[in-house]
DNA sequence: AAAACATTACTAAAAGTTTCGTTAATTAAA
DNA sequence: TTTAATTAACGAAACTTTTAGTAATGTTTT
């Protein structure tokens, strides 16, 4: 399936993905249990993760050594950074571009000066 | 309770936030509901969110008229924002303010003009 | 080919979220 | 003061998400 279009990561899914995309290669599950933190989770539910995954088109799979599969994103981190901003403009602002910018940057509290060398680094 | 700091929203507890943010004043379970769209959540549904609200410190209520609660938010639309923008920004961004605006402009697609004036209104 | 092994598929239970009926308590009305 | 109305509290059902054990299946080794 490839339409992860109408789906959204759950918590647990997304940190699947942020391994998947991280990593940068398809790669089976041990590979993606491997990555986790102390306490790491089962290997079956990482199984059970890519299964669900699959089945909601985020990531999709070739056949690696013996039945192995190795996964990788149908998704790249930056389209479902889109997709998280996007939301957030949406609910938070409105959908207004112009609010949502000053709401961050007010947040930040930058200085002049700083706001010059992002300028500089961002659009120079 | 008023540690609201060490939870999060869920979708359908937003919902009523964005009600009781929107509304502006402390206001009752009835007042709540009418703001709902068609097909409207049942009474005690909404009820049993502001219990759940109130026990995670998101609201606050006063007695009203007989026994009557008249609830109001503890956090601000602006403050719970913020929280939500720090999130999205440590997890897509590892907490960068400048690969943040750099991805938000990009995505937009602005000027460096349009930019520039931006931070004009925000910063003075 | 059989046994041991590796890996996914299946199933289910635990935990969390959403929804609302029922109950109990309080206030207002008769 | 008894009855009716109102309202929050409680409890539970339905649904979603998270977790992982067990079964099934394919692979490798003997």
């Amino acid at each position: 399936m490839t339409n992860h279009k109408n789906y959204t990561l759950t918590r647990a899914e997304l940190q699947v993905m942020e391994v998947l995309w991280s990593v940068g290669k398809a790669c089976d599950v041990h590979e993606v249990v491997e990555r986790y933190a102390e306490p790491r989770p089962a290997y079956t539910t990482i199984s059970t993760f890519m299964k669900i995954l699959s089945t909601k088109g985020f990531v999709d799979f070739k056949k690696g050594q013996g039945k192995q599969h190795l996964y990788f994103p149908l998704i790249s981190k930056d389209e479902y950074t889109s997709r998280v901003m996007r939301d957030v403009k949406n609910s938070f602002f409105g959908g207004s571009v112009s609010s949502f910018l000053s709401f961050f940057l007010k947040e930040e509290n930058l200085s002049r000066e700083e706001l010059e060398e992002l300028l500089l680094k961002v659009s120079g």
